[in-house]
DNA sequence: CACCAGGGTACCT
DNA sequence: AGGTACCATGGT
């Protein structure tokens, strides 16, 4: 294929906003019917026209699988759909977000994002990784009059800031937690790459030996970053709509719920997962 | 100005 | 094992 910096492809059962703005990743910006973001490095701004999803770069590409990939294309959502339980809830999850899809992110920025986002809004976890990369990531191209963005900053980067400088991103308590991250991936005490070939509950626990990273992180991150679509992160939201779906008026314990997330989905029980939050989040529109 | 946010940890019964 | 204060910071 010859570079070109436009390319476009066909989609089914998409919905490019809600996909991009649902919580999964957060460097996505809305300018208008446009959506501009960073994958790997490299600034693209996205349109969906229907059954079409127009992209754009700054650099020429000698080919899209990058994009491909980041977007799931290749994913048929009704075979995913069609495995979710039989239910009111799911019925209705999946009624009212028609076109949700999951991305795939890089692992490492999937991972500072997370830890970033305990107990935070979803703007707020936007606003400290916008300075996270604006104060740390490597400079690159953006826009068509060529603009400058910034990269996710490196493990290496990040292993060498201190915990002042990560503060300074309004990260708070969790500075410490990306900093001992980065050092243990730069150091190779954690192998981001090697987790792809690990099974969900070794690749979890591989995750969680961080401080700062405990089921619900790690759960992102596999979900998010490696595709493993049995993990089940449980927020807040999550939580709630679990809890108000599936057991309306007697209050379950967290055993009981915690057996419940693990065994009531199926195998892309991480897929009704997202369902199940952008449902109940857009039923409580409080943004 | 309280209250809450895509939690985790340490410390307490 | 199961609950709870605390962590830092901003939005609503």
């Amino acid at each position: 294929m010859k570079p070109a910096n436009q390319a476009s492809f066909p989609v089914r059962d998409y919905d490019l906003a809600a996909s991009l703005a649902s919580g999964q990743a957060f460097r996505w910006r809305q300018v208008g019917e446009v959506w501009e973001g960073i994958i790997a490095g490299c600034w693209v701004r996205l349109r969906q026209a229907g059954e079409l999803i127009e992209a754009e770069t700054a650099v020429p590409q000698a080919d899209w699988l990058w994009l491909r990939n980041f977007l799931q294309l290749d994913v048929d959502l009704a075979a995913v759909t069609a495995t979710f339980p039989d239910d009111e809830p799911m019925r209705a999850s999946v009624a009212a977000c028609r076109g949700l899809r999951l991305l795939r992110q890089e692992p490492w920025e999937c991972l500072v994002s997370f830890i970033c986002s305990s107990t935070k809004q979803i703007v707020q976890i936007q606003q400290i990784i916008a300075l996270l990369c604006e104060r740390f990531g490597e400079p690159i191209t953006a826009g068509d009059k060529g603009e400058c963005g910034f990269a996710f900053p490196s493990a290496a980067r990040l292993a060498a800031c201190t915990e002042a400088d990560l503060r300074s991103c309004k990260m708070g308590f969790r500075a410490p937690y990306v900093r001992a991250a980065a050092e243990a991936v730069v150091s190779g005490e954690l192998d981001l790459t090697k987790l792809h070939g690990f099974s969900t509950p070794a690749a979890r626990a591989a995750l969680m030996g961080l401080h700062g990273v405990g089921r619900k992180i790690a759960d992102c991150v596999l979900l998010f970053a490696y595709g493993k679509q049995d993990a089940f992160p449980v927020d807040v939201w999550v939580r709630r709509a679990l809890t108000e779906l599936y057991f309306p008026r007697r209050r379950p314990s967290a055993k009981r719920l915690e057996h419940f997330a693990n065994t009531h989905f199926g195998p892309n029980a991480g897929y009704a997962q997202q369902y199940l939050f952008h449902y109940v989040r857009t039923l409580r529109p409080k943004e």
